[in-house]
DNA sequence: TTTCCGCATTTG
DNA sequence: AAATGCGGAAAC
């Protein structure tokens, strides 16, 4: 009789995978979930990456696996080479891989304990049958009460010839339709077109042709708020076809049953499109033909806790795996992808008319550096915004900043707002029939305005400075027969409100929006015609060598609201610097120019996508330990890592920009190589040091493979 | 002497 | 991450 040990990955932030003792009879393979005890009294649900026929471990430390959870098929060897790979990549055990991107109910053993004792599967499936049973019912009677009533049956909508409903393409799209389902091994496709060029329907149409050869789709979207109408178009072109179980929704808003719902489907292969944020990326499909990512420049599509990846790179990776295209798709694609484009590691496709007659709206830059403000706006906005309202048009202001003013300062002493737990600026926030506060934007924390200075007990606070809230008060002011809408965090706060919101300015009751970059993604207002940017500087000159690539991407992108419908629409944009490349480059439209250039400047530097970064960042009480931790591993590094460290630069530790956040001190280390493998090989036997021998209690410490802002 | 709290240790 | 064990300080 053999004996049987399962290596289990965990959820633990521990560097180690368990082998567990397997009960004699109980079946096992690789990629089943299990319940094993754990520590002192825990039970956990873990995975089983590898079944083997002894182990190390001395017996007396060994543990009996509780059960095998036999609810789902295994998962495949594909989707955990996968995972394997993600976690190899970002530098995590495999456990803090599997088991986060699984539905709550799949991994959490509180679902298998409770009163019932049967698995959330079996429920959902229960609940499920019940479902149908009772539309059938209610067929039934409605057939009845029809037949009753004497009323003749009509035959029901004329049967459509089953078929994708398709649109017509011009002759770019019909070319990037082509080579993208033509295309059977891996090819990264860049589909690069403004917008308006007509993405998504080459997106629908790729996707028509994988699903008509019986393979299977993921389709990425940036935000949970773009998801619901690329689903009615999903729905609408590919429920027909293929039923009501081909598409298939996943983000975090999702409830615990819905994703569990999801998930179920997906892994019994029920699932044709899979449709989501960024992790739908560990979609457990079988069959993929397809994987889209639409806006790929987007930062979203990076994960800022937990494993930090990106599924817009990971997404390249599974497709490779599989040997299948995939589409990344954006008006400003990242310069990580441009650059592929350019040394031809990636396909480029270029949509260059806008599938609608109107034309780009006009840019035109307000040189603001000698000019007399009102309130932040520049005479041309206002009479601008003025036009707009007597043709009966809307005008959208944006400012990239919450509140009223970002920060109270007392004239008499200079004394400013700050937060008690973080060391930056509290910012007021005052509307209309509210109290106004003083409130902290990382930690959430608000207090009371002051009457007077704490300092020096002046009376006399003045609010520096402008957010959102203010704008709008300025603006009803100067326009008071106008109907004003602020459209940004605060006012969106409520379920449901943004949605509100956002209906009323379609339906034409709003004249001017105002508002932050939420308003920059995907909506596309009618009778927009003006787009007024305020403050975009501020980004300009950020600390972050990224900044410019994203001002550049988020400016686009709301000049892009504006013309889509209304011919003689134009993007004024405020600015004390009018002669900088990027505004230049912005104002002809020319996201080339400015790419090419900004890739020179990153060659030079030294800079992605010429090198490669792996950030460290150390948390401690007060920024002096979090510094001394990263300087003594720098030194271990030195030491007794020489050999390991050549082509690999280390830089010197930094405090975080904002040191402090809800009382923990951060401060950073980066570390870079030409040489990804260099990088990867040093990184691998560094952190292994760390984790054994250097891990202070005091500190605590993680780690970002391709760091996006540093 | 007992209880409690904070910190270090361990997890198969 | 979460439970346990340990040692010193406070409580009885």
């Amino acid at each position: 009789m053999t004996s049987y040990w399962v290596r289990v990955a965990l959820d633990v932030p521990l560097e180690a995978v368990f082998d567990y003792r397997v009960p004699e009879g109980m079946p096992v393979c690789r990629g089943q979930r299990v319940i094993v005890p754990f520590g002192g009294k825990q039970e956990i649900i873990g995975v089983i990456v590898n079944v083997l026929t002894q182990t190390d471990i001395p017996p007396e430390k060994q543990k009996d696996v509780i059960n095998v959870l036999d609810d789902l098929p295994p998962f495949s060897e594909q989707w955990l080479q996968f995972c394997e790979f993600a976690a190899q990549y970002y530098m995590r055990p495999i456990g803090e891989v599997i088991l986060p991107v699984l539905p709550p109910p799949l991994r959490k053993i509180t679902a298998y304990t409770g009163k019932t004792k049967t698995s959330p599967v079996e429920r959902l499936d229960k609940k499920l049958a019940n479902q149908v049973i009772r539309a059938e019912k209610e067929q039934k009677k409605r057939l009845k009460q029809q037949q009753s009533s004497g009323s003749e049956t009509t035959i029901e909508a004329s049967i459509k010839p089953l078929q994708a409903i398709l649109l017509a393409l011009n002759d770019e799209q019909q070319q990037a339709v082509d080579v993208i389902s033509q295309a059977k091994k891996f090819t990264p496709i860049l589909l690069h077109g403004v917008t308006g060029s007509g993405k998504t329907e080459v997106y629908l149409q790729a996707i028509a042709h994988v699903l008509a050869e019986g393979k299977q789709a993921i389709f990425l979207v940036p935000e949970i708020n773009l998801t619901p109408q690329f689903e009615r178009l999903l729905i609408e072109r590919f429920v027909p076809l293929y039923g009501e179980r081909a598409i298939a929704i996943m983000h975090s808003s999702l409830s615990d049953g819905e994703r569990l719902s999801s998930w179920l489907h997906m892994q019994r292969q029920e699932v044709k499109v899979i449709l989501g944020t960024r992790m739908s990326i560990f979609a457990p499909l079988e069959n993929l033909g397809l994987i889209i990512v639409d806006e790929e420049h987007d930062a979203s599509y990076k994960q800022q806790d937990g494993l930090r990846y990106s599924a817009r790179d990971l997404a390249v990776w599974r497709a490779h795996q599989l040997n299948i295209p995939i589409v990344l798709g954006s008006a400003t694609p990242s310069l990580e992808t441009w650059h592929h484009t350019l040394s031809g590691k990636y396909q480029k496709l270029s949509l260059t008319q806008r599938a609608k007659e109107t034309p780009l709206p006009c840019i035109k830059l307000v040189n603001t550096k000698k000019m007399r403000l009102n309130q932040g706006l520049s005479a041309d906005l206002i009479s601008a915004i003025d036009e707009r309202l007597q043709r009966g048009e809307q005008s959208m202001i944006y400012l990239n900043r919450r509140g009223f003013a970002p920060v109270l300062r007392c004239s008499s002493c200079g004394w400013t707002s700050e937060c008690m737990r973080c060391s930056v600026h509290t910012v007021l926030h005052q509307v209309p029939g509210q109290v106004p506060i003083l409130q902290c934007h990382h930690c959430g924390y608000s207090t009371q305005v002051p009457t007077h200075c704490p300092e020096c007990g002046n009376v006399d606070l003045s609010a520096l400075g402008y957010g959102t809230q203010r704008l709008e008060d300025t603006l009803m002011r100067l326009f008071p027969e106008a109907r004003v809408k602020r459209i940004d965090a605060d006012s969106t706060r409520l379920k449901g409100s943004a949605q509100e919101l956002f209906q009323q300015v379609h339906s034409g009751d709003v004249d001017i929006i105002v508002g932050t970059q939420m308003l920059s993604k995907g909506h596309d207002f009618k009778r927009l015609s003006l787009v007024g940017v305020l403050n975009a500087d501020m980004m300009l000159f950020s600390g972050d060598f990224r900044a410019p690539e994203r001002l550049f991407a988020q400016l686009m992108q709301v000049a892009g609201r504006a013309g889509r419908h209304i011919r003689d629409s134009d993007v004024l944009l405020q600015t004390e610097y009018p002669d900088h490349h990027l505004y230049q480059a912005l104002i002809s439209h020319d996201y080339d120019s400015f790419a090419n250039q900004t890739l020179m400047e990153r060659k030079m530097a030294h800079l992605p996508p010429f090198a490669h970064q792996v950030l460290i960042t150390a948390q401690a009480k007060d920024v002096e330990q979090a510094l001394a931790f990263l300087q003594s591993i720098i030194q271990y590094a030195k030491q007794y890592l020489e050999e390991r460290l050549k082509g690999v630069e280390i830089y010197d530790p930094v405090p975080l920009k904002i040191v402090r956040i809800a009382h923990i001190e951060r401060a950073q280390l980066l570390i870079e190589s030409v040489s990804r493998p260099a990088l990867h090989r040093f990184m691998n036997v560094w952190l292994h040091h760390i984790y054994h021998e250097l891990r202070t209690h005091k500190v605590k410490y993680f780690v970002e493979v391709d760091p996006l802002s540093i």
